[in-house]
RNA sequence: GGCGAGUUGGCGGAGUGGUGACGCAGCGGAUUGCAAAUCCGUGUACAGGAGUUCGAUUCUCCUACUCGCCUCCA
C-alpha cells in the first residue's frame, strides 16, 4: 500500500498519513459561503480534495472515506442581496428571500463544480441547520470560562486558549500590534473574536439565551465537523487565506469545547489563484467565475487539468497559454483512450499522488504512458485524478458529418493537378477546408478529412476582451481580428461553421 | 509593521547530495506536389553570495527580487 505523505499546515512539516480509523478516514473542507457565483479560485480546493478524496478511497477503500464540506447561508452578503431584493419588490418575507438566495447559489455551486469533475462530499451540511448546535456550542464554551456574553455578543476569549496563534505562526501581542482588528467596548481583548451576534429586526435571527442573534463566522465549522466527523477527525483544509482568522479560531473554539480532541489531525491549505499572473481582483478586471469560462465553452475538465499541473501548495498562475496546452493534451488522450477499457493505475502514478498530492508530476507519469501507447493504464491512471472520464468527454467529441463528398471531390483534383503539376486548384480548395475548421490529411494513401473542433465567436470576443491592451496589444489585436473575420465568415466558428460548409458544397460538389 | 510562500532551460512545471523529469514551443531529419498529422533526433536550467561536504541545483545562513495573507475573498 503506498504510503500517503501530506503536508501538515500545522507542523509545518510533510508527515506521513496515518488516519485515525482505517476504515473511516474523515475529512472536512470549508464550503463556500453562497451569496454568488464561485469564482475561479474558490474551485481550487474543491479539485484539491477531490484528488485526495480519489486517492483515500483508493487507498482505504471506497467506503472508508467521510467528507463533509459545508454550505454557510448566514452571511450579510446574502442578507443584502435579499434586502435589495425586496426593496425591488420581490415578494415573500426577508426568510424566504434568504432561503431563495441560497437555494439558487447553492444550485450554480453544485452545477459549476460537477462540472469541473469533483464528486460531491457525502455531507454538505448546511450552517442553517445547526444553528441549534452552535448555540450549544457557545453555551458550553461560556461555562467552560472560553467564552462569554457581553450586549447580546458572545466573544471567545483568546486569552484563555494558550495555543492560539499556533496554527497561523502568530502571537496574540504582534496582532495587537498590527492593528488590524475591529475594536469594540465589550471586547475583553481586541483580539476576542465573535461567536454570536444579535440581529436587528430586518436581518435573520434565532432565539438564544442572549437574544435573537445569528452566528459568527467561525463557528459553524466547528459545530458541524463535530456533529458529522466527531471532535477529532483526519484532515481539515481551505485555501490558505482560510489559515488566519478562520481556520484559527475554529481550532480554539473546538479545542477548547472538547479537550484533548485535537480537533483536525492533519491542515491542508492550497496555495492562491492568479490570473495571468497578478491577483484575481474585480479592480484589474481579470475577476471571473467558473461559470464565466465555462460559458466561453472552456470545459470543465481543460479547468482541471490546468489546476492539477500546478502543485497545491504553490500559487498557481490560470493563463490562456495554459488552457491551449491543456485543451489540446487532453485531445489527444482522449483519442488515444477511445473505447479503451481501463486497466491498472500506474504505481508511479500512484506514488506522485501519495507524495503529498503531486497532481504535476502525475500528470507527467500519464504523459510517459501515452507516450507508451498504453491506452488502458492512461485512463485507469487519468480516473485517480479524474481525467478522461467517459461522463467528462462529451466536449471533445467533434460532430459525425459525412465528409466523403469532399474528399472525393479533392482528390479529382488532386488527380488531375498531378498530372499538370499545376497545384493552385487544390491549394485554393484545402485553403476553403481549413478556413472552414476542416482538418486536411493528404498522402498517397488517400484523402482524410476531419472537422475539427473550432471556437465560438463568445469564446473569442472575450480573449479579446481579456487582455489588458497595455500589456498584450499584439494578442488583442489577433483575437479582435479573429472574431471579425468569423462574424464575416472567412473563418469557421461553432456558429457558422454549417454555414460555411454549406457554402463549400454549393462551389466545389456541383 | 507582523506572518508565510516562492525564485529551475524560450515558456509551463516536477524532482534529486554525484549518470540533470515531463509537456509545449524551437531547431534538424523522415514523410508530403507543398502542407497538415505522425514518427525519429535535438537542450553548457537550477536568483546572487558565503558555509557544510570528496562533491550542492538539492542542506545551512545571508542578500536581492516576486507574490500572498493579516480587510468574514478559497
Amino acid at each position: 500500500m503506498a504510503e500517503i505523505r501530506l503536508t501538515n499546515t500545522r507542523t509545518r512539516k510533510l508527515e506521513d498519513f496515518e488516519p485515525i480509523d482505517p476504515s473511516d478516514v474523515r475529512l472536512y473542507l470549508c464550503g463556500p459561503t453562497v451569496y454568488d457565483r464561485a469564482h475561479l479560485g474558490n474551485a481550487r480546493p474543491v479539485v484539491v480534495f477531490d484528488v485526495l478524496v480519489r486517492l483515500l478511497r483508493h487507498v482505504y477503500g471506497a467506503d472508508h472515506v467521510t467528507y463533509v464540506r459545508n454550505f454557510t447561508d448566514v452571511d450579510d452578503k446574502i442578507n443584502a442581496t435579499a434586502a435589495s431584493r425586496k426593496a425591488a419588490g420581490a415578494a415573500g418575507t426577508l426568510e424566504d428571500l434568504i432561503r431563495e438566495r441560497t437555494e439558487e447559489t447553492i444550485g450554480w455551486y453544485h452545477a459549476d463544480m460537477d462540472a469541473l469533475g469533483a464528486a460531491r462530499p457525502d455531507h454538505e451540511p448546511r450552517a442553517t441547520a445547526y444553528i441549534g448546535q452552535m448555540i450549544a456550542m457557545c453555551e458550553d464554551l461560556i461555562a467552560k470560562g472560553h467564552a462569554y456574553a457581553a450586549e447580546g455578543h458572545v466573544l471567545f476569549s483568546v486569552e484563555s486558549y494558550k495555543d492560539y496563534g499556533r496554527l497561523s505562526g502568530r502571537s496574540v501581542e504582534d496582532m495587537i500590534a498590527g492593528a488590524r482588528v475591529e475594536v469594540a467596548p465589550y471586547k475583553r481583548n481586541p483580539m476576542d473574536f465573535v461567536l454570536w451576534k444579535p440581529s436587528s429586526d430586518e436581518l435573520p435571527g434565532w432565539d438564544s439565551p442572549w437574544g435573537r442573534g445569528r452566528p459568527g463566522w467561525h463557528i459553524e465549522c466547528s459545530a458541524m465537523s463535530y456533529e458529522l466527523l466527531g471532535p477529532s477527525f483526519d484532515i481539515h483544509g481551505g485555501g490558505n487565506d482560510l489559515m488566519f482568522p478562520h481556520h484559527e479560531n475554529e481550532i480554539a473554539q473546538s479545542c477548547c469545547a472538547h479537550p484533548g480532541s485535537g480537533f483536525a489531525n492533519v491542515w491542508l491549505h492550497n496555495e492562491m489563484l492568479q490570473v495571468e499572473g497578478r491577483k484575481m481582483s474585480k479592480s484589474l478586471g481579470n475577476f471571473f467565475t467558473v461559470r464565466d469560462l465555462l460559458d466561453q465553452g472552456i470545459p470543465g475538465e481543460v479547468i482541471r487539468m490546468v489546476f492539477l499541473g500546478t502543485h497545491y501548495r504553490k500559487p498557481m498562475d490560470w493563463t490562456e497559454a495554459k488552457r491551449e496546452e491543456a485543451e489540446k493534451t487532453l485531445r489527444k488522450w482522449r483519442a488515444l483512450t477511445d473505447g479503451a477499457a481501463p486497466g491498472t493505475v500506474s504505481p508511479a502514478v500512484l506514488s506522485a499522488l501519495s507524495d503529498d498530492l503531486n497532481t504535476a508530476g502525475a500528470i507527467a507519469e500519464l504523459h510517459k504512458l501515452a507516450a507508451a501507447g498504453d491506452a488502458a493504464g492512461l485512463k485507469a491512471s487519468a480516473a485517480m485524478i479524474g481525467l478522461l472520464e467517459d461522463a467528462m468527454g462529451g466536449w471533445a467529441e467533434t460532430a459525425e458529418v459525412d465528409l466523403s463528398a469532399y474528399a472525393d471531390a479533392l482528390a479529382a483534383i488532386r488527380a488531375q493537378a498531378m498530372e499538370t503539376k499545376d497545384f493552385a486548384a487544390v491549394d485554393a480548395m484545402k485553403k476553403d477546408l481549413v478556413a472552414a475548421g476542416i482538418e486536411v490529411r493528404m498522402s498517397k494513401a488517400g484523402i482524410e478529412l476531419k472537422l475539427m473542433p473550432v471556437e465560438s465567436i463568445n469564446s473569442v470576443l472575450a480573449k479579446s476582451l481579456n487582455r489588458n491592451a497595455a500589456d498584450d496589444a499584439d494578442e488583442a489585436e489577433f483575437w479582435s481580428d479573429l472574431a471579425e473575420r468569423m462574424k464575416a465568415n472567412q473563418q469557421a466558428s461553432q456558429e457558422n461553421q454549417p454555414e460555411m460548409l454549406e457554402a463549400l458544397a454549393e462551389k466545389y460538389l456541383k
